[in-house]
DNA sequence: CCCTGATTCGC
DNA sequence: GCGAATCAGG
């Protein structure tokens, strides 16, 4: 196996959404986790919260400027907080359910969990829950709130700016991405966020082949 | 044990 | 450049 370019895209583009190496090396296949690994430090992508840290002296940061980005959407915390919380949580703070307190920014989680081709978000069979914002059976438009539907932003548009998710198959006639402003500090908008950064399934309940925010490798 | 990512180093 | 082996934390 080699790495041309639409493995590339597809490594880059999972890692930066945070799938581990292994969900990546899976996607891909005919490549080990640390294949995976190898090529995303290879290729420069930034390190994610890793286990083993190098235990970097940090001048301290605090930019705890409460954004208010919008309602729906939950932010993840930085990587470097993320730790401690699973946790903390899996013990007490049973289910929300309805009156949920808004929203608690104080402890979120990120992760990800697989989108359907339509763009739905599929639940694992233990969290299933009402939607706290009644979503209509198919809210997703194609993701292309804005100006020109016309005007694909390829892979050449993209900057720090605009949401790189991505709609449809790498390699594809219409493969293009979202290009909305992104969320400011992720890569992708708001909205997309709210797919990219979701509560992880417990391991146990990965399903290896199915899902993948990005229609996946195809097969050849 | 399982998982994770990081690093090393022979190829 | 590649990735198995190894390391090391959770």
């Amino acid at each position: 196996m080699s790495w041309n370019d639409e493995r590339i895209e597809t490594l880059k583009t999972m890692w930066e959404a945070g799938q581990t190496a292994s969900q990546i090396a899976e996607a891909l296949g005919g490549v080990s986790r640390n294949a995976v690994i190898g090529k995303a430090h290879r290729l420069g992508l930034q390190s994610r919260p890793s286990p083993v840290r190098p235990n970097e002296p940090e001048a301290k940061v605090e930019v705890v400027e409460p954004v208010v980005v919008s309602p729906v959407v939950e932010l993840a915390p930085e990587p470097e907080e993320i730790d401690e919380l699973e946790e903390a949580e899996s013990e007490s703070s049973p289910a929300p359910a309805a009156a949920e307190p808004a929203a608690r920014p104080a402890e979120p989680q990120q992760i990800l969990r697989s989108v359907g081709p339509g763009g739905f978000v599929r639940q694992s069979p233990g969290e299933q829950q009402p939607p706290a914002t009644p979503a209509p059976p198919r809210r997703l438009v194609p993701a292309k709130p804005s100006a020109e539907m016309a005007g694909k932003t390829s892979l050449l548009d993209l900057n720090d700016r605009i949401c790189k998710w991505p709609l449809g198959h790498p390699g594809e006639p219409d493969f293009h991405f979202c290009g909305v402003k992104v969320n400011p500090g992720f890569p992708y908008c708001v909205e997309h966020c709210g797919h990219a950064y979701q509560a992880q399934m417990p391991r146990r309940d990965r399903r290896p082949p199915p899902p993948l925010p990005f229609g996946g490798p195809r097969v050849r």
